[in-house]
RNA sequence: GUGGCUGAGGCCGAACGGUCAGGCACUGGAUUGUGAUUCCAGGUGAAGUGGGUUCAACUCCCAUCAGCCACCCCA
């Protein structure tokens, strides 16, 4: 047998059946995002590999070895984004868009080189937020806010939201060398993988799943004492805001990102119902991110979904496609398939909304009209000897009792129009 | 990257060291112009790939690839 070439790892095809799913999701997400003023912005997949080593920060998982880099032809080190946030500030600061606050938001695939499973795949799409140059509580809450009206609007109520401050950088350093000496001192109490991350990225730590650690972090120093009054009254804000809203929440201290830039607000929207990766929403401030790539000092919060992840959770909850054909064309015998593209070119400029699909391939009335039935469209028009001969159309309704009808060939429009 | 499980037609799926069930789907037919139900018929349609053991491998072994589960990571 021959070799077939199958698509790489990770990276899967998206067939015409699932995608009525991720367009249901994505016409939804962009008439959400247009009605609280966020504009789209668009960015290339590939950027130069600094811009991600200085973002998401050098030592995180991420950049040391997840990233797909590559040197182009000139010998620069090129990556394709594992993330949109870095690519949208390097956007944001290059055309001079920080000026005044910007509401922006992005759609598009990322890759990271990770081991696949089930909702985590080497090819990946997001849907992003990021808002510049606003400071306060008002807005954390609106993006936060913005997504519970996405879930709404899909139908979705399963998910729960988790909330976390991580101070601003100065009290995140504090707190990041309190907690390291904490548990330098006790390292061989740690399990492997925290050990390693005690020099990587120590906060994370705090989401460990051991037992073992977990019990180590029950007398750890914690990130509350250190937060001063500023960034408690911001998030007692924040908390009060999704009161004021309704959007239930539960505050999770051991909750950090594991981006670097994170500060302040982190949330995250997770579910039960995809097995090991249950986030599907996750984001938070990065206030120091802009000025750290070289703008001039912005404040930021955004977030990012992973689409898989709603499109599987939408499948789960029993979403089905509306059919994509409003009518079928039938057409049998020679003159009548002679006539019947004309015939639709009319009726397409006369009706441009309509969807209709014209049979092709010849075969007896039999079996075009089994393929009508399985095109899931609501009429079948019907062109034949008998209805050339009269200049009229049979439209007959495939999916209700009415009687088949032959309007004259030049009313066809708007009868059709009538009945859709 | 680590550990484990899995791999049969387009899809689902039973059994089995000795001829690969069944179902869905597909194609044709059941009055010469009408689908979805029903009935009948049909297919030079399948064991991820590569090795090995055996008289004989879908079945056992090894490798590889892919998927899944957990870790890790994170959307």
């Amino acid at each position: 047998m021959r070799k077939h070439i199958q698509a790489i790892r990770g990276m899967n095809d998206i067939l015409p059946e699932r995608l009525a799913l991720w367009q249901q999701i994505e016409h939804t997400a962009r008439a959400v995002l247009a009605s609280y003023g966020y504009s789209e912005i668009r960015t290339p997949i590939v950027e130069v590999t600094e811009l991600f080593k200085r973002s998401i920060g050098e030592v995180t998982d991420i950049v040391e070895k997840e990233m797909y880099s590559f040197a182009d032809r000139h010998g620069d080190s090129l990556s394709l984004r594992p993330e949109g946030t870095a690519s949208c500030v390097r956007a944001a600061i290059e055309h001079g868009l920080l000026t005044q606050p910007q509401r922006l938001w992005y759609q598009g695939p990322m890759f990271r080189y990770e081991r696949p499973q089930r909702g985590r795949y080497r090819q990946f799409h997001q849907i992003g937020v990021e808002v510049f140059g606003l400071t306060g509580p008002d807005i954390d809450i609106e993006v936060i806010l913005l997504t519970a009206r996405l879930w709404q609007r899909l139908g979705l109520s399963g998910f729960r939201l988790e909330i976390n401050t991580l101070g601003d950088s100065a009290e995140r350093q504090l707190y990041r060398e309190q907690l390291v000496a904490y548990l330098q001192s006790r390292a061989d109490q740690l399990d492997a993988d925290s050990q390693r991350r005690l020099s990587t990225n120590p906060l994370r730590i705090l989401d460990s799943k051991h037992p073992e650690t977990q019990r180590l972090l029950a007398d750890a120093p914690r990130l509350l004492d250190v937060l001063g009054s500023e960034t408690r009254a911001h998030f007692e804000r924040l908390c009060a805001g999704l009161d004021a809203a309704g959007v239930r929440y539960q505050i999770n201290p051991r909750l950090v990102r594991g981006l670097d830039y994170y500060n302040r607000t982190v949330f995250e929207w997770i579910t039960d119902d995809l097995g090991a990766q249950g986030t599907v929403c996750a984001g938070g401030r990065y206030d120091g991110l802009v000025e750290q790539l070289g703008g001039r000092a912005t404040p930021a919060v955004g977030f990012a979904l992973g689409l898989e992840r709603l499109v599987e959770i939408l499948e789960q909850s029993g979403f089905t496609a509306a059919p994509a054909l409003d009518v079928y064309l039938v057409a049998v015998g020679e003159r009548a398939e002679l006539a019947a593209p004309a015939l639709a070119e009319r009726l397409r400029d006369a009706l441009p909304n309509l969807r209709m699909q014209c049979h092709c391939g010849g075969g007896s009335f039999k079996s075009q009209f089994k393929k009508a039935d399985k095109s899931g469209a609501r009429f079948a028009l019907i062109l034949g000897d008998d209805e050339l001969d009269r200049a009229v159309i049979g439209v007959k309704d495939l999916r209700g009792d009415s009687e088949q009808g032959t309007p004259s060939q030049a009313e066809l429009a708007s009868y059709l129009a009538a009945r859709l």
